[in-house]
DNA sequence: TGTACATCAGTGAACGCGCGTTCACTGATGTAC
DNA sequence: TGTACATCAGTGAACGCGCGTTCACTGATGTAC
């Protein structure tokens, strides 16, 4: 819990904590209005701030919303750790994590643009879930890291053979696409059918108990 | 099998095909550039036009790309259909139709991108899996229903009770999944992880197999 | 077959706007002595 | 404690650009007689 100032605070001629004010009111405005629709000068202008002031700290437009990206991998594996490390059964600690993805995507739909906006060919080799995992953080600590280690946890007696990360994978991929789903309304609601939490938890049980008898013919 | 003329093929003063055209060149552009970085100048260039000709046929930016998603939809339908009719086993040919999913969302990712944009809250209410499943296209025929027939005729001893438009979710929300990391490029390859199609396959086998396993404690 | 005319899909010039970015500059901060 | 000075995070004006959209207009098409 560190104490920055609030992105507002201005104080004078110097800003004093302009870097992390910016990305914050970068993530709040992808957030509200998507990828396309964020601009340099909203951001600055929320800030209180000329839009030059910005090129001090990034080199551009898309070097902030590559740190925003960045951050956004952070908080995820943050949140996925701190499930992992909760109380109860390895089995319950993972389900959690499943539940944290799901409001992390939820409830910061800034970062998680973001993380998956496709790049372009242009950049960076993407790693394995953001190209994070080998840089900043240790690729121990990547959100897909902590994936396999929570399903290896939970299931000690592995999956009939068959690859943790395959299975992670599959678990992610359900997750992602819930989570995408749901963000651009496309998750139909009505009688019957489930919410998007209990989606995820049939289809994770359903992936996990019924991995590798595919392989068996 | 129509026959449109092609997109630059203008005889004089009219275009013959503007409407067409046009839908035709958005489409590549946002498979190209993404939804962001398509723009009606480039599309009404690109087809040999003046931008203000668009107005004889689009509303505007919005409705050009409201279009796009809706003959993405179409589009979709058709190929899940055609797998669905095809020749094997119910089985088998349910499996095409997983297939036929992920290569509509490679093939055609100009398409894709604009059916799950999340089309902001303004927009008309948007239903199950586009709401072009109650306008155009005959409810029955809507994608995810194909989906939901598919599964029951590859499986007509059910899901051990679950309703089997949740597994369809699943399985959808799955090859979402799959589909969009896939094309955000954060789909880890290397030796020992499958490719996407076999990711399906194994993750589609086990939701079906291990459904309605969870609800009985 | 030929002419008059209605239709309407296109033109092309113009608009106001706001974007990302640059540049020379300035004023606050904090360190050396 | 006070003064001189280096540092550098900010300003503010300006830029070129290309966007989506509008408008009065024009030229091709096809129909009526």
């Amino acid at each position: 819990m560190r104490h920055w100032r609030d992105p507002g605070d201005r104080r004078g001629y110097h800003h004093g904590n302009l870097k992390e004010a910016l990305v914050e009111a970068a993530r709040r405005f992808i957030a509200e209005r998507g990828l396309g629709g964020f601009t340099l000068s909203d951001a600055a202008k929320l800030v209180g701030v000329t839009p030059a002031a910005l090129y001090r700290h990034f080199s551009g437009r898309d070097a902030l919303v590559a740190e925003v990206a960045e951050r956004g991998f952070d908080q995820l594996a943050e949140r996925l750790a701190w499930a992992l490390r909760g109380p109860g059964t390895p089995i319950e600690r993972f389900t959690r994590m499943g539940e944290a993805y799901l409001a992390f995507a939820e409830e910061e739909p800034g970062y998680y643009a973001a993380m998956f906006s496709r790049q372009g060919e242009d950049s960076p080799a993407t790693g394995p879930w953001g190209r994070a995992a080998q840089t900043r953080r240790e690729a121990e600590a990547s959100p897909f890291n902590l994936l396999v280690n929570g399903l290896m946890m939970a299931f000690p007696d592995g999956f009939d053979g068959a690859d943790p990360r395959v299975i992670a994978l599959q678990v992610w991929a359900l997750s992602h696409g819930i989570a995408t789903l749901s963000a651009a309304g496309q998750l139909p609601r009505g009688p019957g059918m489930p919410g998007k939490l209990d989606l995820l938890r049939a289809g994770v049980l359903a992936i996990v108990q019924g991995a590798g008898a595919g392989s068996k013919g």
